[in-house]
DNA sequence: CAATGGTGTTACCGCGGGTAACCTACTGTC
DNA sequence: GACAGTAGGTTACCCGCGGTAACACCATTG
């Protein structure tokens, strides 16, 4: 039976995603049409164009790293204990694929500013996420609504950065970077 | 008399440098070409290829944005002072020339990890600055090796994303900005 | 047996990075 | 003064990428 149109797109975006992880930035729509078997019009009817399918492409990835910390940013044990939850949620999606995560950052650098708001890159959408949890922080009531935006999108990059940074210096071990950026940050929310 | 070679390189680089702030990202060899009034091969002649001209355009603003980052790292009044000082300074720089800092932030991010360590992207940069300045402060004597460079890198990263969350948001005083993470950051500060 | 529509391909366009080959004009030398 | 060499510049091209138009195949339906 033939594959519906939705089934297709999966299948297109899991090349699209092997190609990504095998050849980095060189991915271009004709190396991944081949990989998928096909030719490019065909990648352009389901994406539209290649800013479509990188989207949808990030996208997806994007979603599982929000789930996953949307799940850290719960973790009970009081506020430190979640803190760290997050930023090593973050890490160890880092460390898991990192042409992945390369991919994401370099794409949302690129990809034109658009409308603004219409897609917002990823670092921001992380920055979105964490104000959501500092809003929700019951440790927390007392911060403006300034200082939570501003914390939030300050920490998503910070995290990035040192995310950044740690894969290039691999010998340190991740609980190590976790561990000092929470306790900068920590100490930052206890005076909140 | 004609122009030596470095001030020639010095006009193509002041032309590159008009392109890039009118055009941002469409800045493309034949245009920074036609803006000097020559031809590619000159530009490739002057500066082997296109990542070498980006690079050399990153390393005048990067040197003078590094510049005023050193002399912030120095204010007197106290480690608060400081860091908000320095906060400021790549805020301000952030402000007086956003082209220039996407531009910055975006090769950065494009350009490929090379060797490693051959031409470090532009938030890595700031962050060895800063590893430098907690390294050199009276305040932070006791902070470890590690914990210095992972910090660095971090708030490297934090200022720059909170830079670039602040560009779509001008109606929040550059002052809010600094502020808010001046104060995050001096508590963790403190308890080193 | 048309006519129709979905699915795929080939072949092309425009453009950007990068280069080979040539052209020109000034310099020094016999 | 004629000539060779060379610095500085241009034209014309190659390649690969994003993107698309036009055509080919094949199944279904009256």
């Amino acid at each position: 039976m033939a594959p519906s149109l939705l089934e297709r797109r999966e299948g297109l975006l899991e090349a699209a995603d092997r190609v990504v992880q095998r050849d980095g930035s060189a991915a271009s729509m004709n190396l991944i049409a081949a990989e998928a078997g096909i030719t490019k019009p065909i990648l352009y009817r389901h994406f539209g164009d290649k800013s479509g399918l990188y989207r949808a492409l990030a996208a997806r990835h994007i979603d599982v790293l929000l789930d996953r910390l949307r799940a850290a940013l719960l973790t009970r044990g009081g506020l430190a204990a979640r803190t760290r939850a997050t930023v090593d949620a973050y890490l160890s999606a880092v460390e898991e694929r990192p042409q992945v995560y390369r991919f994401l950052v370099q794409r949302a650098a690129v990809e034109e500013p658009d409308v603004r708001g219409d897609v917002e890159g990823f670092v921001r959408r992380f920055g979105d996420e964490l104000a959501m949890g500092i809003r929700n922080e019951p440790s927390l009531r007392g911060v403006s609504e300034l200082r939570a935006t501003v914390w939030a999108h300050g920490i998503a990059g910070m995290v990035q950065a040192a995310g950044d940074w740690w894969l290039d210096h691999p010998e340190v071990p991740r609980a190590s970077v976790a561990e000092e950026l929470s306790a900068l940050l920590v100490a930052g929310f206890d005076l909140a």
